[in-house]
RNA sequence: GCCAUCCUAGCUCAAUUGGCAGAGCAAUCGCUUCGUAAGCGAUAGGUUAUGGGUUCAAGUCCCAUGGAUGGCUCCA
């Protein structure tokens, strides 16, 4: 057990857990844990495994740890490094590790978890279960339980790329249980080389440039208010000329396909709810019931409820399915303090929300069409970089509603709709709907980081609870299926994802301000604001800067990412042209008015990237 | 919600062991009319997040509340 054995059979691509870089980690947190027990004799350790770009370790510490006693943690741990100290594997009896670990309760834990109930260190149950192996590893003083892999010797590790200081400790659960009791878990970066600790940093540094809360605020975009209250943002101007346009193309683009836009309250009675099953199932994420005139009403966390009554308002032949209810919905859900984050996770938020009643013939077709819909909107936005996930039940958990026949037919015809289209995708247990399983794409943003963003449902159990009905051919009545689907998510979170994608920097459709008419001097003040008129005529969201010199309305112009900077001076009035500059500091020659709208026109009516036509 | 850190002018930040709250940008008002990354000057802007406490004296120390940030848990 103490050879760590190659996967065999695996993908050509090496694993991460069978990477060099992932045992120098994994090391790296026991060299940790040496240098902090030597600092807080009294603490007590738990576990710390690689992750991606680094490590952590989870501590339980006499006192709270400061940015001091990392700094001198840090340092002895370079010393330890350098040390050259081999890390020696072996395998240890249940009597000589309850031995060893007698006064670290939470190895004792451990060891009870791996003996006894089959249980890894986050308390999963042992897949593979067939025998469960103790064993150590030892580095100069430091033994800990661990099932590997180390480097041999710290030799393999580089002093000089990591670091403990880069983030903040953080608190953590044992267990990941939020009943248990709170560790601190230090955090560690580490790396072969110096320089690639420096591109890591660098790349940090980078996502803290692009941070939508700080790019969305220095654009104008939206703002909060304590008053309104947290998690609630309030969408200025230009944010909601950002928001609308998404809507309107979506809109656009959905009645293109068939779908309806309906609109429907923000509120509804709690029968609704107990209906449909977001209340009990949901009510987690609900807030308390409001009292109205003795009758209970509740703020949405979902549109659903409201869509099924829309359907349920007429009676429906197979010959009108399928039916597509389309609204930009705004809910409502209670979120934890903690978890509330600049845009991309609030408590009133609105979902590009539609349903979809079909036949079970339609299932299919109707799902394909949905993925088609949803890969049509990120190409559009030169968002190329998903994948898939196929969302099932836990089987161990009972938050689902619906039988086991109805979720296994679902299931199935998401995985199949996947395999026509070829998409890329994993399954995942625990990550369905509480009404059904669904499929998720998920986006890399330009630092290839994760997001979860449209969202598509097969839903048999709303129908069954709400009784929902179409008269078929044979003039009896059957039940629909419904989709639930939602390309962009929320346009709260969608919007901060894009923001931070496009660096502030939004394609030409979607700028706040497309155009910003930069006058020499006063000379030209009136040209420059005829020439705005007729930009604005033209379609374009078009402002006119007047302060300062031309070299201060650029830097201006420049840092609210407006994409063509038209400057006009006496040459070009005299000329009858307009000097044109994109935001890239790209110059173009000066061309007409009339040449300059046509290509503007152009790039804005094909959602281009670029501001030139190619 | 929990752990940790933080909150000074609209924004970014100063303020010595606890000793008169300041600067740049933005704003307002002048002057300047200038061809591709910030022209010059003046004015105004504050119960230092809020409420208590310690002290001769609190931006600074202590407590509570609110909010933000990094994590945990949860999630669109």
């Amino acid at each position: 057990m103490c050879i760590y054995s190659i996967s065999v059979g695996g993908s050509p691509v090496e694993r991460y857990q069978d990477s060099e870089l992932y045992r120098m980690r994994h090391s790296m947190a026991h060299v940790m844990v040496q240098a902090v027990l030597e600092q807080f004799p009294g603490a007590k350790i738990a576990i710390g495994p690689p992750i991606e770009d680094g490590f952590y370790y989870d501590f339980d510490l006499p006192r709270p740890i400061e940015e001091k006693d990392l700094k001198k943690i840090e340092k002895r741990m370079k010393e330890i490094i350098q040390g050259e100290h081999a890390f020696v594997c072996r395998e240890v009896s249940e009597e000589e590790a309850r031995a060893l670990f007698a006064d670290q309760p939470y190895k004792l834990e451990l060891i009870d978890g791996l003996v006894k109930g089959k249980l890894d260190e986050y308390g999963n149950k042992i897949k593979d279960d067939d025998g469960v192996v103790l064993t150590t590893y030892r580095q100069d003083s430091f033994e800990d339980l661990c099932r590997g892999p180390h480097v041999d010797n710290t030799r393999q590790l580089n002093p000089e790329a990591f670091s403990i200081t880069f983030k903040e400790v953080a608190g953590a659960y044992w267990r990941g249980d939020e009943n248990n009791p709170m560790l601190t878990r230090i955090y560690g970066t580490a790396w072969k080389s110096s320089e690639d600790l420096e591109d890591y940093l660098h790349r940090l540094e980078e996502a803290k440039q692009r941070d939508h809360r700080k790019v969305g605020v220095e654009l104008g975009l939206f703002a909060f208010s304590q008053k309104v209250g947290k998690g609630l943002p309030l969408w200025k101007p230009r944010g909601a000329i950002v928001r609308n346009t998404l809507e309107r193309f979506l809109q656009e683009e959905q009645i293109r396909r068939g779908y309806e836009p309906v609109i429907t309250p923000h509120i509804a009675r709690i029968e609704l709810y107990e209906t449909s099953g977001h209340y009990p199932y949901y009510s987690d994420s609900q807030y308390d019931p409001i009292d109205v005139d003795g009758e209970l009403f509740m703020l949405r966390p979902m549109n659903c409820p409201h869509h099924v009554e829309v359907y349920k308002a007429d009676p429906h032949s197979y010959r009108d399915l399928p039916i597509r209810l389309m609204e930009f919905g705004t809910v409502y859900r209670y979120e934890q303090s903690g978890e509330l984050a600049g845009l991309t996770r609030v408590r009133g938020f609105t979902v590009d929300d539609a349903h979809i009643f079909v036949t079970p013939d339609q299932l299919l077709d109707e799902f394909l069409a949905v993925v088609d819909l949803i890969q049509f909107v990120f190409n559009a936005l030169g968002m190329h970089d998903f994948d898939a996930r196929v969302g099932i039940r836990d089987p161990e958990s009972d938050k689902y509603i619906g039988e086991d026949d109805v979720w296994q037919r679902a299931t199935d015809a998401i995985i199949q709709a996947c395999e026509i289209r070829g998409l890329n995708y994993t399954v995942e247990e625990g990550e369905a709907a509480f009404y059904g399983p669904k499929l998720d794409f998920i986006f890399r943003d330009v630092l290839k980081r994760e997001w979860q963003l449209g969202t598509v449902q097969v839903d048999y159990s709303l129908p069954e609870r709400f009784e929902l009905e179409y008269i078929g051919a044979d003039n009896k009545a059957h039940r629909p299926i419904m989709i639930h689907r939602a390309p962009f998510g929320s346009l709260e979170r969608f919007i901060g994802i894009l923001t931070e994608h496009f660096y502030g920097a939004f394609p030409l459709w979607l700028a706040p301000v497309q155009m910003a008419v930069l006058p020499v001097s006063k000379k030209v003040e009136d040209e420059a604001n005829a020439l705005a008129s007729q930009l604005k005529a033209a379609g374009f969201r078009t402002e006119v800067f007047h302060r300062g010199q031309l070299g201060k309305k650029i830097a201006e112009a420049r840092s609210q990412k407006i994409p063509y900077l038209v400057v006009l001076g006496p040459r070009d009035v005299e000329a009858g042209t307009v000097s044109v500059r994109l935001r890239d500091d790209t110059e173009l020659d000066p061309m007409s008015v009339e040449d300059f709208i046509r290509m503007a026109q152009q790039v804005r009516d094909n959602r281009q990237m670029d501001l030139v036509v190619s």
